[in-house]
Formats: structure tokens, sequence, C-alpha cells
DNA sequence: CAGTGAGCGAGCTTCCGCTTGACTT
């Protein structure tokens, strides 16, 4: 006569069985467990907008075994995840065990919850059980409702206006907008020229000097212009033109220099906390150009091997019996210096997390690299390192930094040049951090002191257009804005690429002419649907009923009933057409030109005289590879499941296939540099506050 | 390994969020 716990992974189960003994049976219901029909709308939009919530396929095995066991059972403890969808869960479970037993079996479910998964906050949870919180529930009723509406009754209208098989949804349809817009931002950006002018100057020690001021001028500013979502900022400096740089130069070369003022600061740099989902794949996107999708698999693993802590997750909580193994960790191997007085906490910025677990954090200190790579491979273990090194990292000390700017002016005061050097005085976090910071030591000057220069040269840049979009900056401003959630992110961006609403290049995104087609017809006819704010207000809305401030069906009413308006409005609209490519090739039937379409499955080529000529080919994507085996050109596949590959064009005389590009050495021409230089860059992982600095390609003018 | 687009109008596509499997040229 065990008592019965459900939780929502079987892993959870695992480790809590470890800890109650045989009083206990738990069991997983992996998830949710009911939701609305998938063949139809499933809401009763006259009645209240009653869901129709059924057991889903998939669950029905793990169903009659939990009713098979609570039916034995004394108590069934309910213990999924303390968060509005595990509310839910709860919920359905309960009803699911009480549909088929006499209702005054009621008495014997409790709910309870934890927020780490410690014997000590297992227990604790089990001597305060509550009643569900049906608010809570409600609360899931109404994001869900919400969805399947806006999903289902927005996504026909597609099918009709544009093409079968397209979507659109809260979700997905933004992201698609972000991308869009971000095009059409870069689209609209003028590049502009502009110059910086560098000079060595000397007394015996020399350094390099950046011009900063001309006539108690500074030559650098700023220019700000609104994007779609916040601003993009342009640093660019006054000189735009190549005879004043030329000029510059030469009275540079002219001049004699004076010391006038040697500042010496001291900088402190903290650590970051240990990773939520979101941060975990922006770091492995940004180092190892890995998709969010792979990342959380190669995170899956790791989870359900024990290594890590639960890897889908908004919290940045660390337990205290973790902080303190970290904590002794660091001092064992550092020495005391590392280790901060007391341990940091940190807290989650948005007020939308929902802090269900803890951060991502390994689960054994002791376990490092190299035994994750024996154990599992390459590929699992240094997404275990970072989340290792970010966990270490997030409890020691901050690193102590000594800046030192020297300014010079010219003899006749007219240019203030300055140089700036850095020395780390203790290193702290950076300690395990490879790839720490370079000190730039500066001879010691003083003021006073005469410089005479020996080198100067202008620099020719050309300011830089907003970034496209890649896994880590959209996924950054997806979570900044609260737009998906953990669990989904990945899925976000599959679902608009398998749509063909976006491509990839070189991990950049760029909208397809169908994105295009499909996000200006929802824009400019369901714009308050589709924006970012859409999310918080209904984040809001949740949160009052919740709290019992609100209904449920009366917020849905509210939205549908214009929404419903719009719909039938947009019923009468126009076909939307979709922008072909021409090419320079021609129909063998009719000699007209071939256009590249995006179809179902992708890019082909067809006669533009369609529908009178239907000749169509398929769309080769070429590359600029050579194959290894036998000097072919690569070009990319598909496979049957859609997942694109490399492989020879001699193919099936030549059997060459790889999932990864093939290696630099069989590139025929140099590799495109563009979206590579983010990938082994140090450092913590910043908000999508986007500012674009200098370009780094620059070329000199003597 | 075919097939994709338009309309014809059979029957079908589609959402978000929670969780794991099964499977790969």
């Amino acid at each position: 006569m065990k008592k019965l716990v459900v939780v929502e992974s079987p892993t959870k189960a695992r480790t809590i069985s470890r800890f109650l003994g045989s009083g206990y049976e738990i069991m997983a219901s992996m998830g949710h467990i009911m939701d609305l029909p998938k063949s139809k709308l499933g809401v009763d939009v006259d009645n209240g907008f009653r869901p129709q919530y059924e057991m889903m396929e998939d669950k029905k095995k793990i169903l009659s075994q939990l009713k098979s066991f609570a039916k034995e059972s004394p108590e069934v403890i309910l213990a999924t995840d303390p968060d509005r969808e595990g509310e839910a869960i709860a919920a359905h479970v309960k009803e699911i065990i009480v549909g088929q037993q006499a209702k005054s079996n009621e008495h014997k479910f409790q709910r309870i919850v934890f927020h780490e998964i410690t014997k000590e906050a297992v227990e604790e949870a089990l001597k305060n059980p509550r009643e569900i919180d049906e608010n809570l529930v409600d609360a899931q009723t109404a994001r869900r409702v919400l969805d399947r509406l806006v999903g289902y009754k927005l996504s026909p209208i597609l099918w009709s206006k544009v093409r079968r098989g397209l979507s659109a949804g809260r979700v997905q349809s933004v992201a698609l907008r972000l991308i869009v817009e971000r095009e059409r931002a870069i689209e609209r950006f003028k590049k502009e020229r502009y110059y910086t002018v560098h000079a060595v100057l000397s007394n015996g020690s020399q350094a390099e000097f950046e011009l900063i001021e001309i006539d108690g001028k500074k030559i650098e500013f700023q220019e700000s212009f609104a994007v779609y979502v916040g601003s993009y900022t342009v640093t660019k400096t006054s000189i735009d033109d190549e005879t004043e740089a030329k000029k510059i130069v030469e009275d540079l070369n002219k001049s004699k220099f004076a010391v006038s003022n040697v500042i010496k600061k001291q900088a402190k740099r903290s650590p970051g906390p240990a990773f939520t989902t979101s941060t975990l794949q922006q770091e492995a996107s940004r180092r190892f150009g890995l998709s969010g999708k792979r990342t959380m698999s190669l995170a899956q693993k790791l989870y359900e091997e024990g290594y890590i802590t639960y890897h889908r997750t908004d919290s940045l909580f660390v337990s205290s019996g973790a902080v303190s193994s970290i904590r002794s960790y660091v001092q064992k191997s550092f020495g005391k210096n590392y280790i901060p007085e007391k341990p940091k906490f940190y807290k989650t910025k948005s007020k939308l997390a929902q802090e269900a677990h803890e951060a991502i954090r390994p689960t054994k200190i002791e376990v490092n690299y190299d035994k994750v790579a024996e154990a599992l491979g390459k590929d699992f273990a240094r997404i275990y390192d970072i989340i290792w090194k970010r966990a270490v990292a997030s409890q020691m000390a901050d690193a102590v930094i000594e800046q030192t700017s020297v300014i010079v002016t010219s003899a006749n005061n007219k240019y203030t040049l300055k140089a700036n050097g850095s020395v780390l005085v203790f290193d702290g976090f950076l300690k395990i951090n490879q790839q720490a910071l370079n000190d730039t030591i500066l001879p010691d000057f003083k003021t006073g002191e005469s410089l005479n220069p020996e080198k100067v040269e202008a620099r020719e840049h050309e300011s830089a257009p907003p970034p496209r979009y890649n896994d880590a900056s959209l996924i950054a401003m997806l979570e900044e804005k609260g737009i998906g959630r953990p669990s989904t992110y990945a899925t976000i961006i599959s679902t608009i690429e398998s749509r063909q609403y976006i491509e990839r290049q070189e991990g950049r995104f760029f909208p397809t002419s169908v994105g295009i087609a499909v996000n200006d017809f929802l824009v400019s006819n369901f714009s308050t649907i589709d924006d970012v704010p859409f999310t918080a207000e209904m984040e809001d809305e949740l949160d009052q009923i919740a709290n019992g401030e609100k209904k449920w069906a009366p917020v849905i009413k509210d939205f549908y009933s214009p929404f419903e308006k719009t719909l039938e409005d947009v019923k009468q609209a126009a076909r939307v057409k979709i922008e072909v490519e021409k090419t320079d090739e021609l129909c063998p039937l009719d000699q007209g030109h071939l256009v590249v379409r995006i179809g179902r499955f992708g890019k082909f080529k067809a006669c533009e005289n369609f529908p009178a000529c239907k000749f169509t080919k398929p769309f080769v994507e070429e590359t600029n590879l050579i194959c290894p085996k036998d000097g072919g050109k690569i070009i990319l596949k598909k496979t049957k499941k859609g997942r694109k590959f490399y492989g020879c064009s001699n193919y099936p005389n030549c059997d060459f296939a790889s999932w990864t590009k093939p290696t630099p050495e069989h590139v025929e021409r140099s590799e495109i540099p563009n979206g590579n230089d983010h990938r082994e860059k140090l450092e913590d992982i910043k908000h999508p506050k986007e500012s674009a600095s200098k370009d780094e390609s620059s070329k000199t003018v003597s």
C-alpha cells in the first residue's frame, strides 16, 4: 500500500525515489497528459470558451498505469512542477484518476511543490501539502485557449490567401516578424565611411595612441535610430573625408607631443550567473555554432545521465548545497582568495520567469571535461564544460583590473590623443576561463614628458548595419521580451524554418519570399497580435487570473470579440502574391525564364509561364567546396527527414557525405569571414542591446 | 525519391508548452 507520487520527468522520479524510501511509488507523467484535440478547434466559442480537453494519444499507456496504481494507493501526491503548466498537469492527473473513482475519494489527493530536488526540500514539501490552486489552473487554461484560437483561426486564413500547410501563432509569427523587420532595417541602412587616426609616439619607449579630440572637440560620436524593437547605435568619427584624414596624418607627423595626463583606476569584473536554457543556447551558438535544437539534445543526455541539473529552466537559483560544494571546490583548487566572502546570489531580471527549477549546473562538481568525454564523447563534454565553468565561476571572486589611460596633446594644443592599457591585478573567476584577458601594458609615461611621432596612419572604416539574427541573438531577444518558454525556444526556430519562412546562411537568419509575404499579410491585418507587447499584456492578464482578480473566460472574450470581427473582414482580402526570383536559365520546353519558387519542400525552379508551362526542376544549392574524394563539387542535399548534409555532386559514383561542412583544406575560394568571428570570443552572455562599433575589417590609408 | 505553383473543391494542413523517445547520408 504505497503512496503514489506523480512528477513530470522520469529522471526526477528516480532521484526522488532515493530520498523517500519504500513507502512511496514515484511515477512520471512525461509532461502534459491532456490537450485540445489536434484535428479541430476544440474550444466552444459560444459557450464560455469551454475547452474540450482529451487524453493525449501518446500518454494513454502511462495514464492507465497511473490509474491502476492510484486505485491501490491510500494517497496520491501531485508533485508536478511549481508553475502554471505544472499546476494544470496536476489538475489533469487528478481529474483522470478521480474519473474512475467515487468522489468520496477526493480527499486522498495532495498537491506539493518544491523548488530544488534535495531530500530536505522534498521532505519539507511533504509536510506542507495544499489543495490544487484552481486559479492557477484557470490561468493555464486561458493561455492554452488563447494560443489555440490565435493559431487555429489565423493559419487557415493563410491556407486560403497564401498557400496550404502554412501556420501562424502568437509566438512563431512574432519571431518571424523580428527577422523580417531586421532585414528591412539592413536594407534601409546607409553605410558611411569614416576614419580613425593612430599614432605610435615615442621617447625611447613607445605606445600606440588614438586621436580622440580636435580643438577640444571629441571626434567619436554615436548615432542611434529606432529599429522594430529597441534602437540600434552606430559609433563613428567626425572624420568622414579621406583628404581630411590625410591632412591630419600630415599634421601629426610634423608635431611634437606632451603627456598631459595619466589616469589610473581599478576596475572590477564580475562573473555571470550559472546558465539558464536561453543563455546556454546562446553560448553554445556563439562558441561552437550549435543550433538550439542540437544543444538541447546534448543537454538532455547530460541530464538523463545525471551530469547536470534540469536543462529547461529560466531560473538563476542554485541550491545552497551546490553553492557550498562549489565554494569548497574553489578553495581547494585555487585557494581562499578565489572565494568571495559570502556566496553570490543572482536574481532573475524578468518578471516573466517562472523559476520552477534551478539554474543549469553540474550535479557533481568533481566531474570534469575528461570524465564526460570518456563516458559520452567530446560533443557532450564541451557542452558540459561550459556549464561547469559558468557554474563554478559564478561563485568565484571578481577579477581586478588596473586600467591606465595616457592622454597626450600636440604642441599647438590642437590634437588630443589617448592610449589605453590594462593589467590584470587579480584574475579571480577568470582563472577557469582559458581565454583570459590579454594585458596591454603601457610604458611608464609621466605627465609633462614629451613624445615624438614614429608612425602615423589613418584607418578607413565603414559603419556596419545591424547584424542578422542567429540562434543566440534571436533566443536572447525572445527571452527578454517573454515570447516563448525555455522548453520551446529551439522549436520556435525549427518551426519557422520548416515552414520555409526563413533560411539559414552561415548561421544567420534570412527571411524567404514566403516568410516576407506571410509576415506582411499578418502585420497589416493582425498587428495587435503579431507584435511584441501582445505577450506581455497577455502575461499580465494571466497573472490577474492566477491571483483571482479576474475570471478567465471574460479575459478571453475581450480578446476574441474584436479578433473574430477582423477575421471576418480579412476573409474578403485578396490573395497574397509571393515574389519570385528570376534566373538566367531558360526553360527547355518553351524558352521562358526559369524562376525560383518556394514550395512545401523548399526551393525549386519552375518556368515563368506557369500555368501554361508546367516545367520544373530541383533547386540545387551549390557551395564553393570541392569533394575530398574525387574533386567533384560539394552540394547541399537533404535527407528524407529534411536534415541538410553536404554531398558530392557525382553521387552515386562518389559516395562522399558529411553532416558538417567539409574542412577548410577543401575550400576552393577563401571562406567568407562574416559570422564566424563571434564564435571563439570569450565572455559573458550579453543582452540583445545591439550596438555596432567600428568595423573590424579596416584598411590603411597613408 | 518524388514533388512543390493556380484552381478545380475530395480531404487535409494549423497553435503553445510540458515531457521523452526513435533515428539519421
